[in-house]
Order: C-alpha cells, then structure tokens, then sequence
DNA sequence: AAAATATAGTTGTCTATACAACTTGTGTCA
DNA sequence: TGACACAAGTTGTATAGACAACTATATTTT
C-alpha cells in the first residue's frame, strides 16, 4: 500500500491543486484560490501557501500575475527535463564496461566555417580527437571533436582511454551555455565501418555546441547506432 | 549597456554564488557557505537565504543534505527541458500552414502487446488514428497512434483536419505522465512513399505514452523524415 | 464622454523567531 | 576497544507581520 509518509503543510496545498488540476476540475484558465482564501481553508500562514503557488508556477502548473492572480496554466506544451550525461557513466550505471578507442589525436588550422562556431579566426591552432565508444565491447558511439585551445589548454595531454573528452571538459571548462541538434542520418562508409554496422542503418546523431565562460569550448558531432540506441525520458507536467 | 535591472536579495545571493561556480573558482565537490555565514555577510535574515540555496539546488547547481551542508553540485550531467509540443501550434509559429491527410479512423481489437502497453484485456476495443501532417503542403510527420477509450471516449468524433489527435487528447484528457523514446529508424516502403522520400532515408521516430489518471490515454509512433526535421535545443546550468 | 484618481484585492519580497530533523565529531562509560 | 550519549552545527519547515508592486474596478473630476 501507498507509504502515506507526512506531508508538509505545503506539500499538502500543492498535491491539493495539483489533483484537482490533472483530474479535469479545474482547467487552463481558471482562476486558483488566492493565497489569502488557500490561507483560511487550510489554517497556515500566507509564507507557506507563497511556497506551494510559487513551486507550482516554477513547475508550469500555475501561471501567476502580480496584482491579478494564480490561474492554471495552458497546457498545449508537455516537456520534460532532457539529461545529457558522459556517455561512461552512463554504461557504467547499467553495470556494462567502458571502453575507448582513440583513432585520432591532432591539432589542425581550422577552416573558415569551422573557425566561425568556435568563435577564432581562419587557420587558428585547434584540437581534434576522434574516438569510439564500447559498451561491452560493441560500439555505441562515434565522436568526432573539436576543441578551442583557450578554453582548454592541457586537453590533449588527457588519456582518453581513462578519462572522456566530456569528462575532461565539464571538470576543467566550467560549463556555461551549450545547444544541441539531433537528427537522424545515415553514417557513411567510414563510420559504419567503425560502429559494426551496414551503411545503410539508419544512426542518431548529436551535434553539441558547449560554451565556457568567454570562449566556445568545443564541437562535437556523436554518432549513434540506431539500432543500439536511443533517448528515453519521462515527462512529468 | 546591461539593464542592471535592481535585484531582489535573494537573486544577489543566487548570481553571487553562480558566478563562482561558473568562473570555476568554486568546484564540484566543494563546500558552499552555510546559511548562516551568508545571512552574516549579506545581511539579510536566513529565510532569504534559504531561498536562494533551494532554488540553486532544485535548479540543480548545488547539492544539499540535512544536518550536513550545502555543495557544488557534480556537473558531469548536463541537462535541458525538452519540449515535445502540438506539432500545428509548432508549424504555425514559422508562419507556415499546417495541414492533415486523414489515412485511417478505426476501432480495433487490441492485440495481447497493445493491450499490455494500454493496461486493457486483450481484445478490447481500441481507436486507432493514421495520418500525416504536412507543412506548407510538405509531409513531415507520420503518426500512426492508438487509443484508450477509457480516456477518451469521444475521440473519434474530432475532425482531425481542424484539431490534431495530440490536440484533441490535451485537452480532453489532462496528462498526469508521459514517456518517450527518441530513436533512429528507415522508415519502410509504406511510410517512404506517404512521407515522400526514399526508403533508404534515415528518420526519426518518437513513440510517446501518455498517462491520464487511471487511464493509459495513447500510445503513438511520430516518424519524421531526417533531413527536413531535427530537434534543437539550448543547455543553461 | 473621457480622463484622472482612489480603492480593494492580489502577488512579491523580506524579517525575526521558533522548533524539528538530521549529520558529524567528541567524549564518556562499560 | 566498542557502544552509547551528547553537543554543536546545518538544513527543513512554519509563523505572524510588514511593506512594496501591481491589477482591476469603481468613483470622481474634467
């Protein structure tokens, strides 16, 4: 049976809105009970009601107006938290082994386009690292990287058998910004070869633009097996 | 030329520790002040205090424990909201014009798989929408979906050249839950043709549950041609 | 009729205080 | 040495009150 734990005094305002909410009886756009009459019902101070309408407008619940009122929100958008994580741990989570074949350590002048999404100029010193993934020993990804010396100075004398690319970068250029484009594609002679797989399978792909501080710290294109792989996610409204 | 917009003390206390965790002055792992030391040093009482630290923490900067203290949190996740929306309010928002082909409006028998993911008896009656969506005459969206109804009993009746089945379902069976699957596929002759591309073409496939109370509400299969689609989205720590 | 003003109601922030719950280290006792 | 008790420090929640900022409506003035 359910653990019916205590709950907190605005614990219990929120479960109160939120059940009337994802039950149908109240809907988007109706007007929620104002602090001072949620105050009244349920016998707290106005601080603790504050608490609940708050975390339930952070949450998308609610929508609040200074002056107007709490209302519930529209709903015609659902979305949920997107965790990108290094792809190590994230074998080693599932109790899998982690493995790395480094296929390529450089620094190369960087092209005009190039050049341009790492905010340097046309032929500046840039680092590049290409590498699979192994899970188990079977491939899982290919990533190809790019990486801006100014942000990441001592990046090449990483061993990349060790310790990720990613790793390397979240612990050494704080993160402050990043995007992502997935898409689907197919992978080409090469990397199929590379990832165990026909060239005609279809793959995920991630390019990731991470941004540290001042500088753009690095691109990176990583490409998935479509057959071994995919995002899963849970959305809670 | 910044706005230098007057902030509230509790955003000062906020952006003060944020930046040293950005700069990097601060690593993961570290020791933030308590909130007694930052009540000290900021004057101000230590509800103020507490608040800051709560929002940093939910938005997950820092990581707090009872009784032990407060901390940088790990960065080796980093994660961003994903947006899974109407794909008519999606299209209409570029300033495009949305359109439906209706390819099929049935009641089915649910097969012993379907009914499992639906949480009904095998054999039960299920609705079952296939259509694609096409932006400014252009197909990109297969969505071939099965539903509850339990949850949604009147679904059938919806005009779907006028409102999407998400549309309908947003608004007829307020969400409670939802999981999805984001994945690489070919998307075989029958789908190549309806989409108009070739069937050796990489797409992206999305199978999404929605959870409405008590109720499985629909399990649907989104298939979007590869090259004409693709996710995008922005990280902020 | 239109514009300005007052007013009641709502949310936003902040304080000083209180107690509860938990962690960690220290010291005592067996 | 090991088990236990205690104390200090930290976070979690809650309160009653205060003022500020804003909205919407009603009222008065022009």
């Amino acid at each position: 049976m359910s653990m019916n734990k205590k709950l907190f005094a605005y614990e219990q305002v929120k479960a109160f809105i939120k059940t009337r909410i994802t039950s149908g009886a109240w809907k988007p756009g109706n007007a929620v009970p104002s602090e001072t009459s949620l105050m009244a019902q349920f016998c707290i101070s106005r601080m603790t009601v504050n608490r609940a309408l708050r975390e339930l407008a952070t949450e998308g619940m609610v929508t609040r107006i200074q002056g107007s009122g709490t209302r519930v929100a529209e709903l015609h958008r659902i979305s949920s938290r997107l965790t990108i994580r290094d792809i190590k741990d994230e074998v080693e989570e599932r109790g899998h082994t982690h493995s790395c074949r480094v296929l390529l350590i450089t620094t190369e002048k960087a092209t005009s386009l190039l050049a341009k999404t790492l905010g340097l100029r046309t032929g500046a010193k840039v680092y590049r690292t290409v590498l699979v993934h192994l899970e188990n020993g079977i491939p899982i990804q290919h990533e190809d990287r790019y990486v801006n010396p100014l942000a990441a100075p001592d990046f090449l004398q990483t061993d990349f058998t060790r310790f990720t690319p990613t790793h390397h970068l979240l612990t050494h250029a704080p993160l402050t910004d990043a995007s992502y484009q997935i898409e689907a594609c197919l992978p080409g002679r090469a990397i199929a070869k590379l990832l165990h797989i026909r060239a005609s399978e279809a793959c995920l792909a991630i390019t990731r633009r991470t941004v540290s501080g001042a500088h753009v710290a690095s691109v990176a294109r990583l490409v998935y097996p479509g057959t071994r792989y995919s995002f899963a996610g849970q959305f809670q409204p």
